[in-house]
DNA sequence: TTGAAAGCGATACCAG
DNA sequence: CTGGTATCGCTTTCAA
């Protein structure tokens, strides 16, 4: 591979002058540019980007934390970062925490010795002091679906508190009242505020909660499918059932078919986040849209914003939900 | 940020005898390993991995292309290969080909600039040749889901032929004789291989193939709601519908139960690729079982292997495909 | 076992 | 506008 260096010397120039062209940082005079351009183009030259990153402490990458790699809701938020990146001529390096506080610290530490220029987190286990001192040592970063407060400019949330209430509120509104409530685990800030959404809802309209219609499932398929038996087993009898995510709305649906339950008929069923597949259910599932892509965009902005100066305006830091009304309510 | 340098001096040793207690390649004498240590901690000191790349001509890094960032098959599949590399200090740098030439060699070169130790591609769009040339020039790379026969060694791949041959042999057996197919786009390698499996069961067991009952989708969902409304506006009855993969089916089995059809008792569908959500529909699907996660992981240790020196041995190239027969057949 | 010193391939400041 | 040169932080011979 050629080095900048043997461009120099093709071109009969020197050194600086090269980095010059390639970086066109200063004006260079049109026939040494051509000179410079054959060079390199005859010699296939390449710029070594970690030299480039070495002597410029800018490694033009940018670290993603995600809980997983695989699942609808993480493959659209990537692709969204990587696109905008990408366009920035920027790359991401991605490493998956799976929702455990060592794993999670891991990646972050792990990818700030590659030299990130910034990270983008959606970690749900490490605790805000850890994130807070994060941002204290300098690192640019942005938290997704996740307000700490100490460090609430590099927050960018979805309003899960409003989401959870909406979800309920259109089951109220249908005219039920035996609500079943399906949560994600409480540990996690995004099943807290969803499930708070609930009660909030259910409080709205004179109604108290009955423990014995919540379950605390895992935010996976099979938490919905044994929720829903669960539910069913040790409940009360229910016309609605509220799900903290889709996944687990389609593991409560498939758990309804197997008890010969028609839906919504007999159950109503809601879920959240709005994934890829979630009208891959039958019925089509009603659901809260978590506008990923543009949460996504934006993660992606402020860092090219905020750490690359890039001339961009509008920086949204919360986003809504959305009611998406389908065949399953 | 601590450099190896200040941690020589507050050690009392030399520069290179830090490098050396950080990579322990050579032996250090005990005392001298433990002052280091201790110096490093003082100083909270992480190596710079871009130096360290720089000087060693290793990055360390892997890069990865496919299709689509999203999607629940691209999911696993770097999930699973991000796993493995995570596991052995390596870490992966992801980009999309969106399954366009331009874009790929793009992806392609982008990678090469980032001095990534090596490529694992799922590419789909540029040719054979600039393949064989890309192999040429000594870059270290793995093909998946793709045989190119002048660089055999470096492909894994499922039996596509096979898969196909599976899933309309089974619909055969099941006695079922007008079969309607819907591929994926003929240019993509595995669609044309997965229909040549179909054709070969037709034959087999004496039949031809009826042009009316073949549709060429995209592999996206709207691609098999838009089969199987042509098919049906167009074509000759059919009892079973093959699809080429999981999404495609799913969208057939929407427009089945949009036209009233009850699956499988009018129309058995079945699917390929088994992936995450295929049981999300309803009935739940008949599928091909594509081993993405295996894929995967023979695909990371291959680059253990080849390009780490890493001792493995077994690499299987090529995978074969399972029948899972669930509730749509 | 350890140290000294020569790179690795760029960037960026300082002159000219 | 262009050239010279120190520098980035670490690896890797070569000697000692």
């Amino acid at each position: 591979m050629a080095t900048i260096y043997q461009v120099s010397e093709l071109a009969g120039v020197s050194l600086a002058t090269v980095s010059r062209v390639i970086n066109n940082t200063v004006p260079v005079r049109e026939a040494t540019r051509i000179k410079v351009e054959a060079a390199m183009k005859e010699l296939g030259y390449r710029p070594n980007s970690v030299a480039q990153s070495l002597a410029s402490n800018r490694s033009n990458s940018i670290g993603i934390v995600v809980s997983e790699l695989g699942g609808p809701f993480y493959g659209e938020l990537l692709s969204r970062i990587e696109n905008e990146f990408r366009a920035a001529g920027k790359h991401v390096i991605i490493a998956a925490g799976h929702s455990n506080a060592d794993l999670e610290r891991d990646s972050i530490e792990f990818l700030r010795g590659r030299n990130c220029d910034a990270l983008i987190l959606h970690v749900e286990a490490v605790d805000d002091k850890y994130l807070t001192e994060l941002a204290a040592t300098g690192l640019p970063f942005v938290l997704i679906n996740r307000m700490v407060e100490t460090i609430e400019d590099r927050c960018i949330t979805l309003d899960n508190d409003r989401g959870g209430y909406l979800a309920t509120e259109y089951m109220l509104k249908l005219g039920h009242r035996d609500i079943a409530y399906i949560s994600g685990p409480l540990w996690k800030h995004d099943a807290q505020e969803r499930y708070n959404g609930h009660q909030s809802a259910l409080t709205k309209f004179g109604l108290s909660e009955n423990k014995a219609l919540f379950y605390e499932g895992d935010f996976q398929e099979t938490g919905g499918v044994n929720g829903f038996n669960h539910l069913r087993d040790h409940g009360y009898s229910f016309t609605a059932l509220v799900c903290a995510n889709d996944e687990m709305a389609s593991g409560a649906i498939t758990a309804a078919h197997e008890a010969g339950l028609r839906i919504p008929e007999e159950i109503a069923v809601i879920g959240f986040d709005n994934i890829n597949f979630s009208h891959y259910t039958y019925p089509k599932l009603t659901t809260i849209d978590y506008p990923v892509a543009e949460i996504g965009q934006m993660a992606a902005r402020w860092v090219l914003k905020r750490v690359y100066q890039r001339p961009i305006d509008d920086l949204k830091a919360v986003f809504m939900p959305k009611l998406i009304v389908r065949d399953s309510t």
